[in-house]
DNA sequence: TTTAGTGACCATAAGATTATGGTTACCACA
DNA sequence: TGTGGTAACCATAATCTTATGGTCACTAAA
């Protein structure tokens, strides 16, 4: 697939230059006080290149990152017979949770980041969408139903919500300055509630007291 | 709140000014193939004061649409205290599906310009975001529960995604040119398929049989 | 009626993104 | 080795959007 031609060779090496170039300017200041016209003129290349390798600004953030979603869609895609979709996807989730301590300061970082920029927000749910749209393909499939079936649309955006939600609600609490095992507890009690809600069915939902 | 001063006459001019402007060319050569500059050059207008006006070009379109989300959301939240969630949200959906046929030819002229531009469908998911986290919002509220509580998330997103995929479900239809009785029915069912979904739960979707 | 303030408007510039057309270095094949 | 093709790169311009600072007409209070 990738020759390694000197072609190829230099190809990789703009990239890695572009990349690396613009993972230092934004360390120091920050994405949004970055230029896109600065990245390049630091990497001696021209602004079109940059977006030749990296079609957003975003992207040179997101960069090669291999996506969670990947996996949530590829779990459901290939769960065994018998296993629930909420449990398939469920699985993914909970295994990440896990180390989440571990990974919290990794965790501020990014967020730190993202929440400061509207853009990159804005990239991340565009990104969400996407996956969101896969999986409701793969259900609609399996199900042999049309690609725009509203029942396999509603089921994947819920699964998706539960991810999104998740991290979003992890993302609040390592800001708040919360760590140890509580940030784990915290985010599969959420985890599993959400998914048993969904397990269940909202015909119940809330659990409301009378009035 | 309007005081009727020359002043706020003469905003409500511009305003209708540009409005028309962007409608007639937009009519004349559909929404991505005219600039705002020429919006404004035509309307005798700098192009600062459109977005003044209108934060997006994309706004130029939706204008002053008032969003079913809108009606959405407060169905739910006014809800009778014995109604069920799924129920309220059903219920406005299902008001709209009747006038369905009715309006179909205005359906294909929105469907026609908005599948057309790439802008205006992200506006259009813009929106609905914008309205899910709202639509969170106030059931995680009623719950007494976090902002960022997953289960309410996950609860308002599926929901939406049931409003989101019948819209697009329909503009497939009717862009298919179908039309008549057939069009409502099918659309109920849709809906009344995922909203049941959703009333059930998970647990045996896929209704699956044994391989 | 005068005057100070404010809100609508403008010109200008910067920034992310896309399209166009041109150059040049690498590559495959004779 | 030479030669045509293609892919990476560039300059330039257009587009949407936001920020800045300025001008002028309307407004409100003295």
């Amino acid at each position: 697939m990738t020759e390694p031609g000197l072609r190829e060779q230099k190809k990789q090496q703009t990239r890695q230059l572009i990349a690396n170039t613009a993972a230092r300017l934004f360390a120091e200041r920050g994405f949004e006080d970055v230029s896109v016209a600065e990245i390049a003129r630091t990497a001696h290349v021209s602004e079109v290149t940059v977006f030749n390798y990296f079609p957003t600004k975003g992207d040179l953030v997101f960069g090669r990152m291999e996506f969670v979603e990947e996996r949530l869609v590829t779990a459901v895609e290939r769960r065994a017979s018998q296993e629930s979709i909420a449990t398939a996807f469920g699985r993914v989730l909970l295994a990440d949770i896990d180390q989440l301590d571990a990974r919290a300061e990794v965790i501020v970082r990014a967020a730190t980041v993202i929440r400061a920029s509207p853009t990159l927000q804005a990239r991340e749910r565009e990104i969400t969408e996407q996956y969101t749209t896969r999986l409701a393909g793969v259900l609609a499939a399996e199900a042999g139903l049309d690609h725009d079936d509203v029942e396999a649309r509603v089921v994947a955006s819920a699964l998706m919500a539960v991810h999104r939600g998740l991290l979003e609600h992890v993302r609040d609490a390592v800001l708040a300055g919360r760590r140890g095992p509580l940030l784990a507890s915290d985010a599969a009690e959420q985890a599993g509630r959400a998914l048993g809600r969904l397990e269940s069915g909202l015909a119940r939902y809330p659990a409301r007291e009378a009035r």
